[in-house]
DNA sequence: ACACTGACCTGCGAGC
DNA sequence: TGCTCGCAGGTCAGTG
């Protein structure tokens, strides 16, 4: 599942694969997939240039020359750079083309995925509502104190909240919480001003390893272009069998509608 | 205003 | 072996 630190890697990966490629056509086989009229977006992008990459918490951003192209993976999003001579998977949903017979394709197993056309100067500060990024100053312990005090839901769904803080999905959310010793079902009412510091210290350290482990490759995530990740290696509780600090077994537990692993003898 | 649930999808594994 | 069923997950619309 594509986190930040997944998507991180994507946007790193296509800049250097397809900066400044020109699209000379646009092929959408699951209209599902893009948000309006497939057809307007197809139009919109032909002869658009890939000018410069970003992201915003989960969000791929692509500044082309008159357009912003925003992708989100959602859970099983990859993008591929082939031949238009190759074989099209039955997953592939949107083809790129570009001169020299190269083709960015877009796979997505469970058509979750989406894309949408927008302004180039769209405010993305408050784009889809969603909080700061993680290692903004706009994260930090005292607005996080205040937020988890003016509610009664768990620690885990907090942090699944991208209105909180962008990019924390599942996998993270379940180390963020072991790092910090607190048991993801916790009320966040109850949250101490010091483990407030020690939840914006810990998500930032946890993601910035990810980002330079390349991601995680968790059941059928891999990253595009066959990048894949090694964070799973590091992974201390995320659908691991026995706790790698104190031995005791893995508890799971269903929080927010979300599986959620901790172990109980080093979290309270 | 906040919190919870279901829909969107498909592949996979458990159970019969 | 072959079938059905439930689960996985991010986001948003709908409901309480």
């Amino acid at each position: 599942m594509p986190e930040l630190p997944e998507v991180e890697t994507v946007v790193r990966t296509l800049e250097s694969k397809i900066e400044n490629k020109e699209i000379i056509q646009v092929r959408v086989l699951w209209p599902g997939i893009i948000e309006g009229s497939a057809a307007a977006f197809s139009k919109r992008l032909e002869g658009q240039h890939f000018r410069i990459f970003s992201r915003r918490g989960k969000y791929l951003l692509f500044y082309m020359d008159d357009v912003l192209l925003v992708s989100h993976l959602r859970m099983e999003g990859k993008y591929y750079l082939q031949n238009d001579d190759e074989p099209v998977s039955k997953h592939i949903h949107v083809i790129f083309q570009f001169k020299n017979h190269q083709q960015l394709r877009y796979s997505d197993t469970r058509k979750f995925g989406r894309m949408t056309l927008l302004a180039k100067d769209t405010d993305l500060l408050h784009f889809h509502n969603l909080g700061p990024e993680p290692f903004s100053d706009a994260f930090n312990a005292n607005d996080v104190y205040r937020y988890c005090h003016s509610r009664k839901t768990p620690l885990k769904s907090v942090l699944l909240d991208q209105s909180f803080v962008a990019g924390i999905g599942n996998i993270y959310a379940d180390e963020i919480c072991f790092a910090c010793h607190i048991r993801p079902g916790r009320s966040c009412a109850g949250l101490t001003h010091r483990e407030c510091e020690m939840i914006v210290s810990e998500t930032r350290r946890i993601l910035q390893e990810a980002i330079a482990a390349g991601g995680t490759t968790i059941r059928t995530y891999t990253s595009s272009l066959g990048v894949t990740g090694r964070f799973q290696l590091k992974c201390m509780v995320h659908e691991q069998k026995h706790c790698r600090i104190c031995g005791s077994d893995i508890k799971m537990k269903r929080i927010g509608g979300r599986s959620s692993y901790y172990c109980s003898n080093c979290q309270k």
